[in-house]
DNA sequence: TATTGTTATACTCTATAACTATA
DNA sequence: TATAGTTATAGAGTATAACAATA
């Protein structure tokens, strides 16, 4: 396996400068991170019958309170079109409405119906308690240094991400 | 804006025992991290007409070589419909190719071509790059600690995460 | 019989652009 | 004119199940 590293690849982590390695390698086992919880969860959501970006939406709702369309595309990253669709596979399951607003008839404020709230109700502590779960190898103190260290990285990249996602 | 923070909210994570509401806005973060990251990185990736799952493929198989068709599925956790679906396209756009293996008619090994190669090239250092300048925030040590807490994170998801998959 | 990979099907997500209605 | 949201279109990913060929 050893001899197998330099033969037949193309790319050579092993040949980049050490500040790129690192770098590399902290993005390789955040990816995997996120990835391999991500991809759980979504299994365990299609047991609810819903895919990752409806439970978004869900989660937003309950724990923000009724939005604007718009306002769930950029909490969640969206396009307007696809808050549309999002929201229209929602209604079609009866778990949120759109209500007129009186103030301005062009936009909406998305409501959870009573079936939506005890859906995500439901489902959300079994969420959370995978989360404590997933997290619980790593103690109280290094998930909070872990959290800090996310913050600050965080920030970086949206602070570059921005810029970018307007002139686009 | 804090009054609202109680009212017309129905999932208060205020209200969460500590040890949870941690656990919450940890995996909040890292999701947000690796979120921001990975959409900025999408949007890159179309400018050479690749998809993250293609540009997935395109880097394993610069890094390790050639591979079979369930060998890319394991390691990118796609299923073995949606591997010959990815490699599909990118044996249409002339990136990869399959080559029949003698030994196991059954199988190929999949190929970067010539201009996969070179396009792979292309792109991984400038992808390294954007790497490496969205974790210069951190210092080198911050770097360390947040690999080594996200290895230890990772390793236990992923214990967890297979007997699942393998019985579904 | 088990494994490798493909095909068929159906659905969701996503981006983009053109469009309607309201402000 | 600008904003909120929809519609239309097209492509890509995904899951699932049924299938072919080989071992």
């Amino acid at each position: 396996m050893k001899a197998r590293l330099t033969t037949g690849t193309l790319l050579d982590r092993e040949s980049y400068p050490d500040g790129r390695k690192e770098a590399l390698k902290l993005w390789v086992v955040l990816a995997r991170c996120f990835n391999s919880f991500a991809q759980n969860e979504a299994h365990h959501l299609k047991a609810f019958d819903l895919t990752p970006p409806q439970f978004g939406v869900l989660e937003t709702l309950a724990h923000l309170g009724p939005m604007k369309m718009c306002e769930i595309g950029m909490k969640l990253l969206m396009s307007g079109a696809n808050v549309t669709g999002v929201v229209d596979r929602l209604e079609k399951k009866g778990l949120v409405r759109r209500a007129l607003e009186a103030e301005d008839r062009r936009m909406f404020r998305i409501h959870l119906t009573e079936e939506g709230g005890k859906l995500i109700a439901k489902f959300f502590p079994i969420h959370a308690g995978r989360i404590e779960a997933f997290t619980s190898v790593l103690t109280s103190k290094e998930k909070r240094v872990l959290t800090d260290l996310l913050k600050k990285l965080g920030r970086a990249q949206r602070h570059e991400a921005e810029p970018e996602r307007v002139q686009a």
